[in-house]
DNA sequence: ATCTCCTTCATACTTTTGGGTGATTTTGTA
DNA sequence: TACAAAATCACCCAAAAGTATGAAGGAGAT
């Protein structure tokens, strides 16, 4: 709505600024003529003068790239009881099993102690370490378990 | 540099285009003279062209307007101070250099890195683990860790 | 002085962890 | 049903972590 209002405010002092340089040219032409100006010289003043209308124009109408910045605001929370940060886990894309596995390694656990209470293959608990690694950009597990604590993912 | 040689090269254009142009009414004065198009015709035009050379112009030389959007993120901070288990730590015979070695673990530092933090070599590192394991009666350093949260060794 | 503990470092060896790739099956959803 | 994501597993290789053992200098206590 504002924008709309804008545009036609601009709209309209176009047409003005056209009316005042038709208006202004048609003068000139009474009293500079005698002089015996060409043309050309009436089309270079038009020109420099729409040029820096368009340039003025383009710069005001231009709308800005937007650019996003995340600032984590701390949030104090004096309870004892965890509570799980989902939506952290979920703008990671985290998976279930993957969280179950943060968990376990969480509580020192080894891939093979994992990989044994889960039920699942040892590979298996490497591949989802390795997407969990990922998704929290880090390195190690012990970052990961790092990570995990400060983002309320595991108590 | 890079720029320069661009305004440069804009210049060109710019004048280039005024040239055709010139031509390009001289031509449309001997061909529609006839016709009786009045002036206003061409100046109008002159100002539609020139208005979007300008546009032209503007947006290809003007740095793109950047706005920021601060999107706030809400990160969970346990608001009870870290008091450190002196007690504990004696009860079970950690030296001073043992507790640094550990509570650089639970930053999720790798054992080059401590090493390299400490100035000492892979090899201390690696011996201040080794006796720490045996004193918290663990395997493994992510153990250690869960111990030391535990415990109130680590915040 | 002697002893103990801390700290430092080395070498050799084993285990665990992690990275990369590829493949199959399951599952949830359009 | 078809497609995408999740979950499963295998194999290979490299890096990091952990174990064992030995050794040497320094600080403090007896």
């Amino acid at each position: 709505m504002r924008l709309r209002l804008k545009l036609y405010q601009q709209t309209i002092l176009y047409g003005l600024s056209l009316a005042a340089l038709a208006l202004l040219l048609r003068w000139l032409e009474f009293r500079l003529l005698i002089l015996n100006h060409s043309f050309e010289i009436y089309a270079g003043i038009i020109a420099v003068i729409f040029t820096l209308l368009g340039i003025w124009l383009a710069l005001k109408l231009s709308r800005p790239k937007i650019e996003t910045k995340i600032i984590e605001r701390p949030l104090i929370v004096n309870s004892t009881a965890f509570i799980f940060n989902k939506t952290f886990a979920q703008q990671l894309g985290l998976s279930k099993r993957e969280i179950e596995v943060l968990q376990l390694m969480a509580k020192g656990l080894s891939n093979q102690e994992i990989a044994d209470q889960l039920f699942v293959s040892l590979n298996t608990i490497k591949t989802h370490s390795s997407r969990l690694f990922e998704k929290l950009e880090v390195k190690r597990r012990t970052q990961a378990i790092e990570m995990a604590k400060k983002h309320a993912l595991i108590p």
